[in-house]
DNA sequence: ATTGTATATAGTAACGATTTCTATTATCAT
DNA sequence: ATGATAATAGAAATCGTTACTATATACAAT
């Protein structure tokens, strides 16, 4: 397991930026959000390059495409496998350290067959900001 | 836990064709098969319709809506809480009856400020036609 | 069985996220 | 500096899904 693939991608001004706003949060943005983000410094910059970066980006293992559910894709810079939670009230996502300490691709085997390659373990629940909410509308 | 909501809900014949359609197969269709699966029988059948009752189902807990990743949502009539795997190359769905005897949300809990709800198993693989496919080819 | 009313329908238009297209521009090895 | 290749901006196209609207249907009450 590599990181990012052999093919060499050429650092351009807009790329680059995608990936500093990225790594510059734990929030687990849409393509629409970093757009937001980079025009601020490249106003110019166009939302299609975004899209076109962030898959070029994920393709080479530099950042990970996650898909939580919902309709929009979501951009992680942290390439390190862990869980997500996704808030059902608000949409946003976040980090989960859970370590369960299980062989799941093994225990897949052993019930289907399919090639098993990797497994995803994914949470809903209520962020802390929606329960607060929730607790001064009650 | 109840199966479905107190709701009562009417029932028509196209929805009814579309439960039972569902309930037929053990794949998880889109709604667009299901569309072409209905249209056998109804053939002014619209898709708006299969879209608004299959929600409409869910909703009520007759059916699940599931979000394998991938663009589409897929639809199970066995509502129990079982695990999916997606072919990563032809994006079917398969059933997978893994039981790890771990207490998810719970570990969840202990990871993160998020009222956990519930958590998603989900694997990616290559089913067995894909598989066979790729060693005709190599 | 007939009626009334709320809900569902077909068909079509609108929507939002993402991808594609194309002429121009930038990167980077030479 | 130059040239080949890849990336860009901007716009249009695509695709899954949802919303709209006039008509039709289900079902409870009569």
């Amino acid at each position: 397991m590599n990181l990012a693939t052999n093919t060499k991608i050429r650092m351009t001004r807009q790329r680059q930026q995608i990936l500093d706003h990225l790594s510059s949060v734990k929030t687990h943005p849409i393509a629409d959000e970093l757009y937001q983000m980079v025009r601020q410094q490249m106003p110019r910059i166009s939302l299609g390059t975004v899209y076109r970066n962030l898959e070029i980006l994920s393709d080479s293992g530099i950042i990970q495409k996650i898909d939580v559910g919902g309709t929009q894709k979501r951009f992680d810079a942290d390439i390190s496998n862990h869980a997500h939670i996704r808030c059902v009230k608000c949409g946003c996502v976040g980090d989960l350290d859970v370590h369960i300490d299980v062989d799941f691709e093994d225990a897949a085997r052993k019930a289907c067959d399919f090639e098993v390659l990797r497994h995803r373990l994914e949470y809903s629940g209520i962020c802390p900001d929606c329960k607060d909410k929730k607790a001064v509308l009650m």
